[in-house]
DNA sequence: CTCAATTTGTTCGTATGTATG
DNA sequence: ACATACATACGAACAAATTGA
């Protein structure tokens, strides 16, 4: 009598093995040439089927990561340990340093609008209005981050074309007199809605972070909110410990 | 003729939809008692089946998240949108404050360890031994991370037994002489592996967030390393991004 | 009270994907 | 490669409860 197939979890087998050797490779389990586990030790290992182990290795080989050959074994082919992150930016410094190569494409533009959704402490006040775009942010033609932003109207309208055209908050450092007296940014990891994964070219329900920012200037006035949006994956945070905070 | 089923992804259907619902109802898109849209609307939105649609509703339900009712529609019951979150540190003032009531469970000590692979500037040394432990962190009799930890063995043993029971940075407080010069930690989203996954009670292959710490010394030895592991929904980062680095 | 519209509940048949042995 | 079992997903038809006109 054949046994049910005991599904584990909801992925496929194939996939989670595919993911689980994936990471394995990205974090430099194994060095370039070197050779993984054999079929019937992966078999082992996650219990799975022969055929199993060799789709999930079948799909790293498309992939050029590894290079299955009979009677030898199988030995990696590709350095994923330099998986390509975002790095987070942790201080206003680094916020502000971004590269001004980054061309954003707007995809939505309305002025006299409100304040996304992001924490605001209750000593901090709206702006009169707003100048609210949705934006995605495409780094090798790919995209990599979807952005909802708010900037405050009177500032946007110094600038107007260069704040379309380029990261708000590298434009923002352009701007004469304005004191930025606190700003905050949030994380967490949520799954992504239809229209957000579509324009990150990712799978609904897959996770993504969900970062949200805030800048106050020196009269307790938020002058720029934002909601971004990362592909989880892809997203990496350094955080020195030791620091003081100003004010 | 009925037309294939176009699988948009690797995640099943229905688990797509009961992660997006579930991330509006914790982002509070409708309040408690309120009527989500109808399935006919859900199965437009999405482009799904009645019976797909229902069946991430019924995970839902049997979460106690809403009720459906024949006739009426479908209702929100429990709010969601107060989701527990951990709150990871980002200054060590704070990594210190863990609160000690929190039960560590170990599952591994090994005396005159080596450092787990926690990121290393070039200028920092290994001390001479480690103790390494590999432990849970129960919180509601629920594991929320996993922990992979090198402890500086001439510090350990100074106070083995309260190292083994509690969270090691806050019995680190209480050790004499002590001078922390460097505090780093780094966050990156990865799988999880087969192992991980059974001891934080998620899929082999969900998401979870991978922190790696390290504290060193002003003689510029490791004192202290560890890779944490949190599944990524329960995780949340607050920054204040006005902030002076020390050192 | 009746009727129609809306909403969820149930059950077919069919096709395809996953996994085993 | 093959036979088998089970999971996923669709579309369609019909049943039952609720509401309001």
């Amino acid at each position: 009598m054949p046994l049910p197939a005991p599904r584990a979890g909801t992925q496929p087998r194939y996939l989670q093995l595919y993911e689980v050797l994936r990471s394995r490779l990205e974090a430099g389990r194994w060095r370039t040439g070197e050779t993984i586990p054999s079929i019937p030790e992966l078999m082992a290992e996650f219990g799975t089927a022969r055929v199993t182990v060799r789709q999930a290795l079948e799909m790293l080989e498309t992939e050029g990561a590894i290079r299955k050959r009979r009677g030898v074994g199988t030995t990696v082919e590709r350095d994923l340990t330099h998986g390509r992150w975002v790095n987070l930016p942790t201080s206003l410094e680094e916020l502000m340093a971004t590269i001004d190569t980054i061309k954003p494409q707007v995809l939505n533009l309305e002025l006299g609008a409100t304040l996304p959704e992001v924490p605001i402490p209750s000593d901090e006040r709206a702006a009169p209005s707003y100048v609210r775009m949705r934006r995605v942010h495409l780094r090798d033609d790919e995209p990599y981050c979807l952005i909802d932003l708010a900037l405050d109207e009177r500032i946007y309208r110094k600038r107007p074309a260069r704040f379309r055209r380029h990261p708000v908050l590298s434009v923002l450092k352009e701007v004469r007199g304005l004191q930025v007296a606190a700003a905050r940014q949030q994380l967490t990891i949520r799954s992504a809605d239809v229209d957000e994964a579509r324009h990150l070219s990712i799978e609904t329900g897959a996770p993504v972070a969900d970062v949200r920012r805030s800048l106050t200037d020196d009269r307790g006035v938020v002058i720029y909110a934002a909601v971004i949006l990362y592909p989880s994956r892809s997203v990496r945070l350094d955080m020195n410990l030791l620091v003081s905070h100003k004010g």
